[in-house]
DNA sequence: TATGAATGAGCGTTCATTCAT
DNA sequence: AATGAATGAACGCTCATTCAT
């Protein structure tokens, strides 16, 4: 992006809107000129290509979903389960919010970007590595570092299954966020906190 | 597909990979046609459109996936473990060998495939279902149904961010997923095998 | 065409009723083939391409037009009336059998036939002259040649108009005929018959 | 066609002498944009398919021809044959200016233009009656609507015959013209004009 | 001889990108 | 800076023609 003036953040968000409604390649530049309410051409006085707006628009969704993660993790005052829960929280909103982008976050973001999957792979990483830091603190016993990323793994991925939004509508999504965060502390404390058979 | 002769299955094969390798969009119906060693034109005998050959190809990487975790949990002579580090050894081959064809298969397809959205979710219901039902069938005491599903949703959705291929390169992927159903099926044994506090 | 084998026959009309359908370029030659009730390999035994089947079957349908042209002109023991009266009678029941076709026959055959327009000039004036003729033999008085095939033209082409199937709801055509008839012989006998003003 | 700026007028103009040289199936978009000097995509910046471009051009033609003969037809001062005469003066040069497109205009447009049949159907049918009229108000004695109808479609149809480019090498046009009039009034007169037998 | 599976040239259309205003 | 008219590369699909059987 050239700027940071008005309209390059208009067109960011519309950005963010018509790839997330329909995929980056059913977007039409054109659409999202029209969605943030400038011409055609202004698109490209701010970002170089097509390619280059959806990946600064998806570095931005990233961002604000490691902050969300971070901020659950960093829960003040809560246990383990409390500071999960906020995690899968804000994991929730997240979802139900961006849709089909959250999808390319949470997952491999596809061919589409391969100028993204290094980021998003180190972006993956530290939020495991959040997890797992958090567990190996917080539950009795000692966890070796690597069974602690796996479990971190486990977690953060088993988290978006329960979240779906699909997946929503017999239990409220916070009665199914309890039930997974209890499940994964149990098994973690039991797992790691004796001696393993 | 018109027939079920050799062309056909070339045809699918090719377009696995293809799009595998490039997404839907990206392929070209030409690559598709090279790849299988046939012209451009046979494509088109074989498969209305290319969406038809996209669908149809998608369908048999979809079944593959179901016929496998199934196997998994019918494991025999297993014990519940068992049962989920099979079906977690197949997701983990399934990963490895369709790449971005298995996430659309694990998640969302994606607006391409709105038409295959239905299917894809009835299949993934059908296999929480599956290790649902296991989990109530195996673990002591009695787990309500729907509690039982979310733990199952938790478990798949888990397992594909444990056997990720990206994510195997420190521990061997068999022993990631001995941890994570070790942690899965004592979180639930814990969490529901007594009184719940 | 190669031989003159039944299958070639039935290509033939086949090719007749599909381009008459639906005009040259919409006609697939396997649509050809089906309705001839062969295979679409056959039709390149017979033919050398689609536009020399075209051009052949535009050959039977215009010499089957000459040949009623001829009839009516003929008509053994009718007056000039009468003859042309049967020669509209042919023209209509071309029309109605041939559609489409018979546009191309009675008009230009359109830059499609190019090779085809030349032998069409040819039908056309053979068939002004056979007019003109009739008329400068029936008609009393002197009409010069050039005259009498004016009349002929305007006469062959004014039948056209009056027996187009669209234009046959209001009067029997058989009506319209003899109206187009008596107008143009009286016409023609009032013009030439005596000295002109 | 989006706007009438100078582009679409170019296009339309391209249009008409690529469709009149060539036919519908064989005239290509990227022709016709290079014969108006523009881009391929520009025409479908003014039309949405090569199919409405044909149409809109088409009415453009079909617009000036029944124009053409209304003038003639209201030729001030004239008698019928004056009239008839500048009608024909104006199909003339009609035939002679667009070609291949005319025959389309004056008889069927074949199955191409099926959306346009009704509407050319509506066209004609406007000028026999135009003309059938004229026949009543100016010929002595009375004629019959739907024989005066009978005879306009005859004359019409007829002059097409007459005054066509390729007939028009041994008399000069007008020469023609003049005859087929002639014939015509006189024959109209003497059928109509006195009782019937 | 007869066939139809296989082929690829050809074309209509889309859309990211450019550039004159 | 802002615009949108103009552009043409790219691609899905059709169908006349070929050829192995």
């Amino acid at each position: 992006m050239r700027g940071e003036g008005n309209k390059g953040r208009l067109i960011l968000d519309a950005a963010r809107r018509v790839f997330a409604a329909t995929g980056y390649y059913q977007a039409r530049v054109e659409d999202i000129a029209r969605e943030a309410g400038v011409g055609k051409g202004t698109v490209y006085e701010y970002f170089t290509s097509k390619e280059e707006l959806y990946l600064e628009m998806l570095l931005e969704v990233v961002n604000s979903y490691v902050a969300g993660v971070r901020a659950g993790l960093e829960h003040a005052g809560g246990d383990i389960r409390e500071k999960l829960f906020f995690t899968g929280r804000h994991l929730c909103s997240f979802l139900t919010e961006h849709g089909q982008l959250a999808r390319m976050v949470l997952q491999d973001p596809g061919p589409i970007n391969f100028k993204f999957t290094d980021h998003l792979r180190t972006i993956r990483r530290k939020m495991v590595e959040m997890v797992a830091a958090l567990l190996r603190d917080t539950i009795p016993g000692s966890i070796p570092q690597e069974e602690a990323e796996v479990a971190a793994r486990f977690f953060l991925a088993g988290l978006a299954g329960v979240v779906y939004p699909e997946n929503m509508q017999t239990l409220a999504p916070q009665e199914n966020l309890r039930t997974a965060v209890d499940v994964f502390v149990q098994g973690v404390s039991e797992t790691f906190g004796r001696e393993r058979g």
